[in-house]
DNA sequence: CGACACCTTGAAGAGGTTCAAGAAATGTGG
DNA sequence: CCACATTTCTTGAACCTCTTCAAGGTGTCG
């Protein structure tokens, strides 16, 4: 029923990838030559500024410090630590999570590869949230002093980073768009488009995926329970517009999907 | 029953104001000597970085291109418009807002005087979401090349910069938990007690605030509604915990409400 | 292979929404 | 300044969606 799962390839610069308008195909690089380096990493698109001179590439080598891999399940930052580092997602798959004082929990987002998380600990200096690995994952570590240093004088380094940030705050406000205004089957529908199509960025299938997370995960994304999570997704299978094997999904309609999301709540 | 309503000085620089730990007051100046610039506002401690030299402050006032008076009801910026400029409020009251393909709409927060919007716009050189004066406002326009171009130059507003996208960040975290996990009553009380902090914050009461906004636009913002929010303030009005006369709030149990948002939903 | 985590499904219940009506404030124009 | 239209707010009753509680099934890993 289902091919056997397409997972983000454990060296990211051997994986062709292609993105954006001008997306170009890099060419993969024998493991062998790899050295800690934006420049060569194909995932630079993806975390690092385009358009950059030869000599600004060489710069922005500068702000990955070391990498560090995570295991599975454990954490890459927790709340309360002290905020040193932004880290740019080389492999693997992160949630990050928010707690109450009273012991809620909530899931705030979830990153896969190319993806920068860490923004929280600046404001406070310390982190505010948990950034756990849901599978076994490797970052680039990059210093902020570093970064902010670099942005001064690199000015395409300076755009990138803010806008990063921006990016985040408008990620969150679709977040609370779908937290606020939609009822189940638009969020999960919002919630697997959402994924999917950032998987496609990656190069993946735009119709197939696997979950890394458990419905219990989702639901805490999507403010439901995880009960309400399967649910769902049997209902979108009784009705054809998926297959669900665990945590393998085939999208069968991405038109229905869509059509769930932007259904009219004439008003 | 109310005190005439503590309203925002029409002339913020008339308006004494403690903040923070080292917080000093800041005497009065006479309208007439004003002059648009960060140097001379006593909001600078809430919107620009703390601790700058004679030097660094001169070239801070530069960011400010000018001032706009914006009327109750109309927008400062909209949704689809082209980005320029960050705007550091001076006075007044506003709501953002996102709106989805089916006109569903999301309050996605509420800023007063010392606050910045516009951040959203950065990513895509647009802006996202609109933003609403809830009453008469007046704003910094500070062209955002203009800030890139500075925080070259001073760090301390590089960082400040950072520091305040990366707030709003931890603020939506937030409102996530509260969409999330909690349920009308903690939303509500939440909602309250963050109002009144930052209201306190600039100077006014702890226990009473002047609501700027409908029933309908905090039933939004906390993914209620409006009934639901009137419902809820009157069964706090029963239980003693505020008093509530249309938009006027007088909070007569603060503890009460830090125990709603609290309550341990033992898991 | 057995323990454990994860997922599915059913039935009952609660919290919030919807619909509706009326009251209270606010604004407008004569 | 008053009358009227409009917006905003409150409250009730019926309904619906999601949650809670419970039980059993499926998959995974040591």
């Amino acid at each position: 029923m289902f091919e056997p799962d397409a997972k983000l390839p454990a060296n990211p610069d051997a994986h062709a990838l292609t993105l954006g308008k001008g997306g170009s195909k890099i060419v993969s690089i024998n493991a062998q030559t790899i050295k800690v380096a934006c420049s060569n990493c194909n995932l630079r698109e993806l975390c690092m500024p385009l358009g950059l001179s030869a000599t600004e590439l060489d710069r922005i080598d500068e702000v990955v410090a070391s990498r560090r891999k995570i295991k599975r399940g454990s954490t890459l930052f927790r709340n309360g630590e002290k905020f040193a580092n932004l880290y740019a997602i080389r492999t693997g798959f992160f949630k990050t999570c928010v707690a109450s004082e009273d012991g809620r929990d909530q899931v705030t987002g979830f990153q896969m590869a190319g993806e920068v998380i860490g923004l929280d600990g600046i404001v406070q200096d310390h982190h505010t949230c948990d950034a756990v690995a849901l599978e076994d994952a490797e970052v680039c570590v990059m210093p902020f002093e570093r970064i902010e240093e670099l942005s001064r004088e690199v000015t395409a380094l300076q755009r990138h980073v803010h806008k990063i940030m921006s990016r985040e705050i408008v990620r969150e406000n679709g977040v609370m768009l779908l937290l606020g205004s939609m009822r189940a089957e638009e969020r999960l529908a919002a919630f697997l488009l959402n994924l999917v199509q950032r998987l496609h960025a990656r190069g993946f299938s735009q119709s197939e995926l696997v979950l890394r997370m458990t419905r219990e995960e989702i639901g805490s994304y999507l403010g439901l329970k995880l009960e309400t999570v399967s649910r769902t997704f049997s209902r979108f299978v009784e009705d054809g517009i998926v297959e669900v094997k665990q945590r393998h999904v085939r999208i069968l309609n991405t038109d229905a999907l869509k059509d769930i999301v932007n259904a009219k709540v004439c008003n």
